[in-house]
DNA sequence: CGATTCTTTGAAAACAGTCAATCTGTGTGG
DNA sequence: CCACACAGATTGACTGTTTTCAAAGAATCG
C-alpha cells in the first residue's frame, strides 16, 4: 500500500524520493480499511484524517436544508480525502466523506504531518502542488457549472472524467453535475442515440 | 501603500511582522496603477504579476468559443489578483484581469516570490492560510451555483458580498452568478417588493 | 426469489433564457 | 451648460430547457 503512495509521490513532484525520506511517510501515515457505505468523516464532527486512496471509491458531500445533498467531490485511487478546512483548523465539518467501494487508505493525522512538513522537503512541494492543482479544478468545475447546459455538462463528464461515469451511481453524478437524475437520464439516452 | 499590506498581513497571519522582514516584502512588491478599463492580463499572454490590491476593483473572466464572458472572480482592497496557473508555471493565460475602476497595485513576480519565499515565514504562512481560503471560498461557491435558484443566488449574493453589489455594474455581478443581466434585474424587483 | 433501491419514461409546470423595445443615467462634445 | 449619444438597466412577450411529480421498469442484494 506504501508502495502505491511512494509511487505517486515520484510522479507528482517528478522527483524520486529517497528510502530515507519516505521512512518518515511510513512513520505519518497508517492503513486504515472503510467498507462501502460506512463514512470517513460525519457531518458535524472534526475531520481528523487526510486520507489517501490506495484503493476504491468515496464521495464528499454536504446536505442542504431542504434535506437535499449536494456532492463536492469524489474521490478514487490515488486521490485525497478530507475536509481540509476541519483538518487543520479543527473545527466541525459540514461535510460527510462516505465510501462508495470498500476502501483501502492511508492516513495521516494533522499532528504527523506538521511534523511530516518539516522532515520531508518533497512532502512540502507535494502541498504545493495539490493545492494548485486543486484550485485550478474547482476553477473549471465552477466554469462548467455556471456557463453549460446539461447536455454539454454530460459530455464534459464523459471526456473529463470517464472514470467516475461508470464507478458512480447515477444519481450522484447528477448530483455533482447540478442536475436531477432524470434529466442526466434523458441526456444520456439522446446522447447514445447520436 | 506597503503599509496597507503590512497590516494586511499581520491581520490574516495574526501576528506582528518585524520591520527587520518586512524590507523583504518592500524589496519584493513594486508600485504600479491600472486605469479604469486597462488590463493586467490579456488571455494568451503569460500572467507575470501576483498583485494585491490597495485600492480600486477587478474583475478576472474568459471569454468562451461562443463569445460570451464568464466572472471567474472579483477582487477588491485587500484581494490578490493573478492566473495562479499563468504565474508560476509561465504558461499562456486563458484569462483576461481588467481593472473596473482605478486600481493603485502592489505587484511582485514569480522570482521575487520565489526569493520572498525563502526570507520570510510569514510569507510563506501567508500563503498556505490563502490557498486555504481560497479553497474553501470556492467550493461554497460551487455549492451555491450548483444548488441555488436564480433568487437564492442573489440573496447569497446580498448577504455575503454586498461590496460586490455596490461596485460591480449588474451585468457583470449576473455573470459572476451565472443568470443574465435580464434575469437578474427582475429578481431584484421582486426582492425589493417584499 | 422477494424486497429494496436505482433508473427510466411520460406529462405538466416552473423557471430562466432570448429577443426586442423602452427607459435611465452618465459622460462628451458642441 | 445643454443636448446628444451611448452604454447599461429594465420591462414585456415568448420560447425552450429543466424540474417536478408519478408510475413503471430494471438492477442489486440479502
Amino acid at each position: 500500500m506504501y508502495e502505491l503512495l511512494r509511487a505517486y509521490l515520484n510522479k507528482i513532484t517528478s522527483s524520486t524520493v529517497s528510502d530515507e525520506e519516505f521512512q518518515f511517510f511510513e512513520a505519518a501515515y497508517s492503513e486504515k480499511k472503510v467498507k462501502k457505505k460506512q463514512f470517513l468523516l460525519h457531518e458535524g464532527s472534526i475531520c481528523r484524517y487526510m486520507a489517501f486512496i490506495a484503493k476504491g471509491a468515496m464521495r464528499q458531500y454536504t446536505i442542504d436544508d431542504k434535506g437535499v445533498e449536494h456532492i463536492a467531490r469524489f474521490g478514487i485511487e490515488e486521490w485525497w480525502m478530507s475536509d481540509r478546512e476541519s483538518f487543520t483548523s479543527l473545527t466541525p465539518s459540514r461535510y460527510n466523506i462516505e465510501a462508495i467501494e470498500d476502501c483501502d487508505l492511508l492516513v495521516a493525522t494533522n499532528e504527523k504531518l506538521i511534523l511530516l512538513r518539516e522532515q520531508s522537503p518533497l512532502f512540502v512541494k507535494m502541498g504545493v502542488i495539490l493545492d494548485e492543482k486543486s484550485y485550478i479544478a474547482s476553477q473549471k468545475r465552477l466554469d462548467v457549472t455556471i456557463s453549460y447546459t446539461a447536455e454539454e455538462k454530460v459530455i464534459y463528464m464523459m471526456e473529463n472524467h470517464p472514470q467516475f461515469m461508470q464507478r458512480f451511481p447515477q444519481s450522484m453524478l447528477a448530483s455533482y453535475l447540478g442536475l436531477t437524475p432524470e434529466t442526466l437520464s434523458r441526456v444520456r439516452k439522446q446522447l447514445l442515440q447520436k
